[in-house]
DNA sequence: CTGAAAGCGCTTACAG
DNA sequence: CTGAAAGCGCTTACAG
């Protein structure tokens, strides 16, 4: 255990040069009040902060000045590939302006009470709340964010105060469903895993822009054409009965799959039946997973978008700060049709 | 921005019930002092507390105690799947064991000093370093570990007072052999996403495992069965080469992937060039990416046993802070042999 | 069983 | 341009 000899503090470096400490922050860091110190000193300070090993305590700051820049980021496991990609991206644009990520993996509801206390604890500067509760599971309270000044949540505001960013499912499914006619296809069917639990579900405004688009379309459908699961689990035999409905029933000739890993396991059951994908039925994902690019045939999806989506999250962020009723803007993050061999 | 008012301190209850600081302490934590306070009146104590909305202030506890219950945690770019998993899994079990997790994600190198002095400024208690370099990559030096008491690496020990995991790619692979050999198998090949950089290099261990295997079995091959490309990105071209060498020169029947997004390309490729999966060849990843069940034919692969993982980590982690050195010892997870469709 | 005091390492007004 | 002092909210030895 090297250099656990003595941490090096401000006054160390203070004593060592014969200065008081608020000369040592000034010449430092832009602390240090009122002080200024000439240009000469402040590099000798440096230098011997450096020769000594000086490494600042970020600890003792946070609590004289209640600034963190700590970002707590609550993920759930509503859709790992999605979160994760997302939560990397989000760490690269906090890093970007100076914040680090605090993580909690949301396994179970009943454990939100006791994360959001541990993020107040620590002093966090707000909350990005990333996890989508599926219709089964409760929806978080929203007395358990009293305490986080800034709080920017993901398709649904969940307490007042709290802002949100949406990204566009409607209008990525809209994309999807005119490329499919451009394509030539007019019976276009979708599989939807569950029905929608809360105003803000993306599985709602996906049917919402499915029906928009048929309608603008003139194309027959709507409803009739949605099969909707029970499970957010892509079995077999939920496919096998999707497509026993949307093919044998309503001879479509597309398919828009609840997401990636929906479509994945559609491949499959289509190459059972001795379908060609995309001669004998054009099939299109959701989430441009990692895995999208890596499907035989490779897959037509829909992107989430991530970058513009941790840009404006860190935007939203900041403004709060300054502006708390900016929480009540609508952001919402054009999803992106991402056309591949499948269609 | 509710609840802004005021914080409450251990004080504001002391203030309130008539008691010291101390005292309070007692009957909310396990800590003030010599202090003990009767169960009547700890009681009394927590019910104020709750009343008030008392929020115990993490920071100031840091500062005081030094001890942080903060993990650092260092993800690379490397391979998004197997530590995006992994870090989830951590995240829980370190959640668990009553740590949270401070995420950096490593984009470069020459980040890698200022990552290390953020995380002492914090006072992370230690740091997970999940991130394994590539070849064409600068390995972390020592010093940046320097300040930090506890480092637990992944495969390589970057310096002399870490501890290290490490995955048995070595037996993952030597399992695949034997499976394949029991199926039938005797001309096996491997393809490499490179040549192997460093002593623990992943690469040179698949290679170990491999000729190990061949060697018990009595098969052909070795190195001469083995291609080694040039990128960790499975390009089409890459695994058209591959196949050139293995399939039209070599001719295996069996093909170990580099990983499970290389395999994803080789399913591809060989469905190019018509043949069947597993009949006319068979095919291995690694990595048990998300993936790997979602491919058509569904992928035989090796696991690497995330759960022992991070429980191992974090047991050592603990280890650590009593007996550091026990960083010396050799901690093996033993890789799984997951068999599917492709085999 | 209880309280007053010191101190963790910073920052920040304030006085010189 | 510089220094002494107070204080962020806790914990902990020490004295009563």
């Amino acid at each position: 255990m090297p250099a656990a000899s003595r941490t090096i503090r401000l006054v160390d470096i203070a004593r060592e040069m014969g200065v008081s400490r608020p000369v040592v922050a000034a010449a430092l860091f832009d602390s240090g009040g009122n002080t200024r110190v000439s240009p000469a000193l402040a590099a000798r300070i440096r230098a011997t902060a450096a020769r000594l090993g000086y490494r600042p305590n970020a600890v003792a700051r946070q609590l004289k000045t209640g600034r963190s820049r700590l970002i707590g980021v609550v993920i759930g496991a509503d859709n790992p590939q999605v979160n994760q990609t997302r939560l990397l991206q989000l760490e690269a644009e906090a890093f970007r302006r100076g914040y680090r990520l605090l993580i909690a993996y949301l396994h179970d509801m009943r454990e939100s009470t006791a994360l959001m206390a541990d993020f107040v604890a620590r002093g966090v500067e707000g909350v990005f709340w990333l996890h989508l509760p599926f219709c089964l599971e409760q929806p978080p309270k929203a007395a358990i964010f009293k305490q986080l000044p800034r709080v920017i949540f993901n398709e649904e505001r969940w307490c007042p105060h709290g802002g949100v960013i949406r990204i566009d499912y409607a209008g990525g499914i809209h994309q999807a469903v005119h490329h499919l006619a451009a394509r030539g296809h007019r019976r276009i069917g979708m599989m939807l895993a569950g029905r929608g639990g809360w105003p803000g579900d993306p599985i709602l405004a996906r049917l919402r822009g499915y029906q928009t688009a048929l309608r603008e379309l003139g194309l027959p459908g709507g409803r009739s054409h949605v099969w909707f699961g029970d499970s957010p689990d892509p079995a077999a035999s939920a496919i096998d009965a999707a497509l026993a409905e949307l093919l044998d029933r309503r001879r479509v000739t597309a398919v828009i799959a609840s997401n990636d890993q929906w479509a994945a396991e559609t491949i499959k059951a289509l190459r059972r039946r001795g379908l060609r994908i995309p001669e004998d039925v054009a099939l299109v994902g959701f989430d441009n997973d990692d895995l999208a690019r890596r499907l035989d045939p490779e897959l037509t999806t829909v992107d989430h978008n991530h970058d513009l989506f941790v840009q404006r999250a860190l935007e939203l962020f900041e403004r709060l700060a300054v502006t708390p009723a900016a929480a009540a803007d609508e952001i919402l993050i054009p999803a992106r049709l991402v056309v591949r061999q499948s269609t």
